[in-house]
DNA sequence: CTGTTAGCGCATTCAT
DNA sequence: ATGAATGCGCTAACAG
């Protein structure tokens, strides 16, 4: 039964309670020394009115706001829903929110959103990858500086991070991948990928992987990158042109989505996998391991990296005391080249 | 470059460009009259302090936040970011931002949820289905009537919105898909889902589906629901299970990844799809379209269904006024039934 | 154990 | 066109 007009307030509940609207904050906060006859009598007045705390006020007089910033590429594909999953329930846990957004891949939207999500004061932001404009890094700058703003970097360790990174090494992961093609024998190889040059951590694994099949003796000998975001309709349209004019002895795809989609048009196609071409993908979703073959992929922790920045953006975790009192570190979180039944 | 330990404030940006916050203020909203010259001096003093606007004080002077608050039952399969998606596009249209959390498809924690989120004084509160306990109705009850909080239910329409719902006809889209499988001739037929019977939208499908069954001389043989989420590899598992013991001439499934992992399994086995079993999903992900046989499903518009709704939350479109006069509303964005080559 | 005072940063209102 | 005063709802700091 609130009251008509205005919410009610702390005051109302006081009022209501016979004692003064700071001790209605120390009750509900379960804040300083209250009795219990004091304590009952708040309570039960907050209830009968309905009260709901304002985290506004809260978070203004504070001197920072009980949410954090969460900057993600895109909501388009497994990978992210799933880190974001992590990240919340890490705050929830902390009594933390996640204000969000989504940069598409796009190095002005990222600026833009970062400078737009600070204006919530957050305690902390999460950025997708290491590689971010001048100007974000300046936003970025300025409220750790006046602020003391937490920054955890997530996915990619190869490189400097801000503060934190939490994520997998990437070129590791692709050179691990070139390997075990080579070991299987597959010499002629071809790439592809999605979201054009803007996936960065992509651009890694396929930098790391062609080195390391070099080494072994292989080659890549096509590489194709649409511009578009990757889907199981794209890989399989990506594998059917490729396929018509070049036979090589595997594909490796920036991810298990696009990887799934040429095996279907394998499938689909009678074409023998890995007999006349093998396939690998990359994040091991629950789609690998559901299909009739077992894609070969490598698996990443989404949900791990999602959760373990969520506890150091919330700040009550060792991991975060080491991360803010030794500059610079990296966690990583370590991925794992799941061999299918696709090479 | 803030200041060190307290951050820039109007008063700082102020003070340098010499006027008075009050008009930083109007300079910064574009609101009164201000002349060029102040204006200029003001844009000015803001970014070479780096100044960062605080969306918590403008939040708590004005009478409601920018935020808007999103229940999601999952962040687990691809459906529900879809729809995030859709209400963070149109919100960022708006200036608004989603303050959201997960309620795993359990009603207490989406009453905790709801009283939670709605302590951000959000302008308004998305909450999936139509479904919803005494105490959550309650809270949200209390919020609308303090502060006129905007209430938009998503996905389903088949009942009473507590304001407007947005969404499509579920128990219809369970009859079409009956007269559909009735239509090539299947009539003895199996029902598979997942979460248990939390998931009231299933639930709904499920019973015009059967009702549509009865009436075309079908019949329901069997109805499995596991507990857990539903993935791939579930459907793969649970369409193994069942086909061991009965040879049902079609299968129903609560959603697409049940489906797919159904067609893995038959085509992992050398099961003719249709022929020996046909198998029709629901939501129309991009993965019925790409599988080596196209999936027959029920094509929801979830983006849209996000976007709408998020637009109608920001308050400023022609679908939100008649909704808030005229009371009570149903949005319906329609399902289309999408015969594949599975049925 | 409880109350009083003050102010977080901003925008509304009323002056000028 | 600009400024001064005021208060949104809350909690830290100090009284008592």
């Amino acid at each position: 039964m609130a009251k008509d007009n205005s919410r009610t307030t702390m005051g109302d509940v006081a009022a209501r309670a016979g004692v003064s609207q700071m001790t209605v904050s120390r009750v509900l906060n379960k804040s300083g020394k209250t009795s219990q006859t004091v304590r009952d009598r708040v309570q039960k007045a907050a209830s009968e009115l309905g009260y709901v705390h304002n985290r506004l006020a809260t978070g203004l007089r504070m001197r920072f706001s009980p949410l954090v910033a969460v900057v993600l590429p895109t909501l388009g594909n497994r990978v992210f829903p799933e880190v974001l999953n992590g990240v919340n329930d890490a705050l929830s846990e902390a009594g933390l929110r996640a204000v969000f957004g989504v940069s598409e891949y796009d190095d002005a939207q990222e600026e833009a959103l970062v400078r737009d999500l600070l204006s919530w004061q957050p305690r902390g932001i999460l950025l997708p990858g290491l590689e971010h404009s001048a100007a974000t890094r300046a936003a970025i700058a300025g409220a750790v500086s006046a602020s003391g703003t937490r920054v955890v970097e997530v996915m990619d360790i190869d490189g400097d991070p801000i503060s934190v990174a939490v994520g997998v090494a990437q070129a590791e992961a692709g050179r691990e991948m070139a390997r075990h093609l080579l070991a299987r024998g597959h010499r002629r190889i071809a790439y592809l990928g999605a979201q054009g040059d803007r996936d960065r951590r992509a651009a890694k694994r396929l930098e790391g992987f062609a080195e390391a099949l070099r080494a072994g003796g292989g080659r890549l000998i096509v590489s194709r990158v649409s511009e578009g975001p990757s889907s199981l309709a794209e890989g399989r349209q990506m594998t059917a042109d490729l396929l018509s004019t070049t036979k090589p002895h595997a594909i490796y795809y920036s991810n298990d989505d696009l990887a799934a989609g040429g095996l279907m048009h394998c499938l689909a196609n009678g074409i023998d996998v890995p007999g006349q071409v093998a396939l690998a993908g990359f994040n091991g979703l629950d789609i690998a391991d559901a299909l009739p073959l077992r894609l070969t992929t490598t698996r990443t922790p989404r949900y791990q990296i999602g959760f373990q920045a969520g506890r150091i953006l919330a700040g009550d975790d060792a991991g975060a005391q080491m991360a803010s009192v030794s500059g610079p570190r990296v966690i990583d979180l370590g991925s794992e080249l799941v061999a299918g039944d696709t090479t």
